[in-house]
DNA sequence: ATAAAGCCTAGTTAATAGCTTGGAATTCTA
DNA sequence: TAGAATTCCAAGCTATTAACTAGGCTTTAT
C-alpha cells in the first residue's frame, strides 16, 4: 500500500509549477534540481501528466512546462491518478471498470476495499494545488523564494 | 497504490475462522481450498497472525486455527496492518517512527500522506470481523452453509 | 502406528519500480 | 546562422520484491 516515486515526485513537481504559475515556463532542469531527483525520468513522469492534458510544455531554449489550468482547477487526485493509475486498493473495485470475479455479488471484504478507495478519493479530490501553494506560503513566509518542496 | 495478496488472502482467512469462531478449529487445507489459494502460502500469512497474537493454533491431526479473541475484538485494521505493515502510503508518515526527511517540517505533501493515512486508519479501524460476519449472514441467508469467502 | 495437521527455512521465478542512455526535434539568443 | 537550451521519444538495464514452491520436522488424535 505504498506510493511509488511517479506519484511523489510527479505531485511536487506539479506543487513547483503551480508556485510558478502566471510566470515564465519553468525548466525541468530547475524542478529535477530542487527536488535532487534525476531529471531524465522526471521528464517521463511529466510526459503523462502533459498527454493528460493537466500540463503544457514550451519547446526550444528558454521553454519549460506550465500549467494547463490555475492550480485551483487541479485537484490532487487528477494529478495521483495520472501518475499512480486508479486509486483503488485492489482491481475489483477499479471505478468505470467491469469486475471480472465472479463472486463480487457475495463478496464481503469488497465492501471493505470499496471504503478504502472512496476514502482515499475524497481526500485527494478534496485538495487542489492552489491549496497546497497557500500551505506552502503559510508554512514558508511569503517570501518569493522556494526553499523546500 | 494497491494491497498485496497477503492482505486480501489474510483478511478472507480471518473472516473464515471468524465464521468457525466457537467452534472446532480451522484446518488450513479446508480454507485454502474455499478461498481456491495455495495452503503452503496461506500458512506462511497466517504464521504472521498467530505470532502477533491475533490467531492461535492447535496442532496434531483434527487440529486447526481459530481467533485469539472474539471476532468484535479484532478490527480489519490490527489484520491488515500485520499482514501489510504500516499502511501508510508513504514511509515518512509511518506512525510511531522518526521521520529521517531533514524537510519534513516545511513539506506541503507531507500533509496530504497524512490524510491519507489517517482516512485509511480511519476506515480499516473501524470495522471488526464481526462487522463482516454479520454482513456476510445478511448477504447469505444465514445459511450456516459456507458459499463464498 | 499412522495419518493429519501445524511449524520452519530456504529456494525460485516473474514482474515491476526506478531509473539510464542516446539521440532527434524545436526554438531562443548572440 | 550557429549554437545552446530545452522538450520529446524509445529502448534498455538492474535491483528489488511479490508470490509462491519445496522439503522436511514436530505434534497429536485415533
Amino acid at each position: 500500500m505504498k506510493l511509488s516515486t511517479k506519484g511523489r515526485y510527479g505531485l511536487t513537481a506539479m506543487l513547483d509549477l503551480a508556485l510558478n504559475y502566471g510566470e515564465e515556463p519553468v525548466a525541468l532542469k530547475n524542478v529535477a534540481e530542487r527536488q535532487g531527483i534525476s531529471e531524465p525520468y522526471l521528464e517521463q513522469l511529466i510526459a503523462g501528466l502533459r498527454k493528460a492534458g493537466l500540463v503544457k510544455s514550451v519547446r526550444g531554449a528558454q521553454g519549460g512546462y506550465i500549467l494547463a489550468y490555475p492550480p485551483d482547477k487541479i485537484t490532487v487526485g487528477d494529478v495521483m491518478r495520472v501518475l499512480e493509475g486508479p486509486l483503488a486498493p485492489v482491481d475489483c473495485v477499479i471505478e468505470n471498470e467491469p469486475v471480472s470475479c465472479e463472486k463480487a455479488d457475495h463478496c464481503v471484504t469488497r465492501i471493505i476495499w470499496e471504503k478504502i478507495r472512496d476514502s482515499i478519493n475524497q481526500v485527494v479530490d478534496s485538495i487542489t494545488l492552489q491549496d497546497m501553494v497557500d500551505e506552502y506560503n503559510s508554512m514558508n513566509g511569503q517570501k518569493g523564494y522556494m526553499y523546500y518542496i
